[in-house]
DNA sequence: GCTCCACGTGCTCATATGAGCGGAATGATG
DNA sequence: CATCATTCCGCTCATATGAGCACGTGGAGC
């Protein structure tokens, strides 16, 4: 289109030359409004681009639309680096920035866990906040409160913020229901699981349905257990709770098995962020977000982008 | 650094929220001062970038430094489209734009051939100019007035602007020198010969030194000619003579048979407009520009880059 | 052929913004 | 510790810019 070039020109002479409004006007013919006018509809139609680049910097614009789509409370959105990766530090850092300026600091945060959690914990300055207690809200590996495992994290955490933790001591998938009942039977179990639920806010990820599923890795699965859930449509796991893509249980005798708090806390409490990076998980986090599992999303720009595609 | 993420969100406010830089001083207390030169600063330190995307969009900061660094009349740089190719014809198209906008208008205007210059012939609009006499400046191939070979774009570019054409009857090289000195002695030649060394204005390419050279494909040279002359230096032709990187004639007995303008008139011309596209082309652009032969550059942003690198 | 609506255009005016300046702070140097 | 230079900051003021409005024009519908 004609127009379309004359927008062109004037965007090149506006925005590289530095000319004034004026000057174009008086260069091209045109009054000076008319300028001003076809350099904001070179905005408008995404003629003129302007980004911001930074790995520190936000699509604001993503934000908006995830908000707006799903109805959030808010989103975080970084770019994806462009081959590469740092995806995962990148979104961690955001996380740890939005866990920081959150207003209300929340008494107690329950956290889930896994890579991506491990690496928010870490972006976490000392004193990000303080007194906040960190409740741990399912089952994990390692009960030991200083090394890497489940446990670990949640405790960089409330040490960060110098509060506290109540971890729980617990598999997070036994063989026999008998068996999870006699755990959460425990009374130091008990009332951890009370305290996770009644948390005021969640910091949690989600797992792909494959064979990389940290449960595989731990010994709580096997993979053949895990292709069978994909198969009767499990699309990934929430605190341990395999979901499909409705955001239903798959399998109601092994989440009978799961210890940890309930997926209807998170869908209940007034702050659940969710945390995800990277391409694997573009189908749980779908199921996440659609099925109000959590009302703060931080993730990455191609994982934002996924979401907002027509299902 | 700690400031530098200041600046990422104030330019985040600024563009994709469109506060005032009041508004933002005031969110971040900062005076309304700090905010514009932190602002100004984001954009030095490319930290905001505001591109123009369109196919006929020009990339004026890389034909500035082209200017500056090669001592240059003008240049014309067009982005590359990104995995795809369009190139030749953006830059086709680039070039009838900066022929049709040239004044002042050229009486005479010497072109020489290749697929280049066939696009830019078909890319010019009818009438883009008035009374121009278009004058071949090296031997062709087809010596029929309409046809789709050496004549028939300069025939196109005339025919254009309702101008007359002299095309010039000789093969690009010849076999024995004699030949070819009988050729020029010819009158008709001749004539030509000396129309297109005195013309206002030149409008030529370039081919690359290998196989896939349009006088390989024509048969005034064999593979393996073009091979040896590569081995010897040549970096590619221009007006049908091989030259190497620093613009000398590689083989002056095989130049001694090749009719045509000699490479000096474009080094002296007022006017000498070169168009190349296509990342086979570097080379042959890089010696061109850097040793004078062309006053202005035509040519898409991949190559304009190759050109600002370090050499 | 007439009317009316919608749109594009050029204007006035309030506001946002960048240039330039003097003073304060900071840091290097003798 | 004194001095000087350099940088940074907040301000005044001129200027560039966008919102809103009145007008003209052209096209659709009656």
């Amino acid at each position: 289109m004609e127009e379309e070039l004359i927008m062109v020109r004037v965007a090149e002479l506006y925005y590289d030359e530095d000319k004034t409004q004026d000057e174009i006007g008086a260069l091209l013919k045109l009054s000076r409004w008319k300028v001003g006018r076809l350099l904001t509809q070179a905005r408008e139609r995404g003629i003129v681009r302007i980004e911001i680049v930074h790995p520190r910097a936000r699509r604001l614009g993503l934000e908006r639309q995830l908000v707006e789509r799903h109805g959030l409370t808010a989103a975080v959105v970084v770019p994806s680096p462009d081959g590469d990766d740092g995806t995962l530090e990148r979104v961690a850092q955001a996380a740890a920035d939005y866990l920081t300026a959150m207003r209300p600091v929340p008494r107690t945060l329950g956290v889930s866990w896994g890579r991506t959690l491990r690496a928010v914990a870490e972006a976490l300055p000392d004193g990000w906040a303080t007194g906040v207690t960190v409740v741990q809200l399912n089952g994990g590996v390692s009960l030991n409160r200083r090394s890497g495992g489940a446990a670990g994290l949640a405790v960089t955490i409330a040490q960060r913020a110098s509060g506290h933790v109540s971890l729980l001591p617990s598999p997070a998938i036994l063989e026999r229901v008998e068996t999870k009942q006699a755990i959460e039977a425990d009374r130091t179990v008990a009332a951890v699981l009370v305290e996770a639920a009644e948390a005021q806010a969640f910091l949690f990820t989600a797992g792909p349905c494959d064979a990389t599923s940290a449960h595989v890795e731990n010994g709580y699965l096997t993979a053949s257990d895990v292709e069978e859930l994909a198969r009767r449509g499990a699309v990934g796991d929430v605190l341990g709770r395999y979901i499909d893509a409705d955001g239903n249980i798959v399998d109601p005798q092994l989440d009978a098995r799961t210890v940890g708090v309930e997926l209807g806390r998170l869908r209940a409490a007034q702050r659940s962020i969710f945390v995800t990076a990277g391409d694997a998980k573009h189908d749980i986090a779908r199921t996440v977000v659609t099925s109000g599992l959590c009302s703060v999303l931080v993730t990455d720009e191609t994982t934002a982008r996924a979401l907002l595609e027509e299902r």
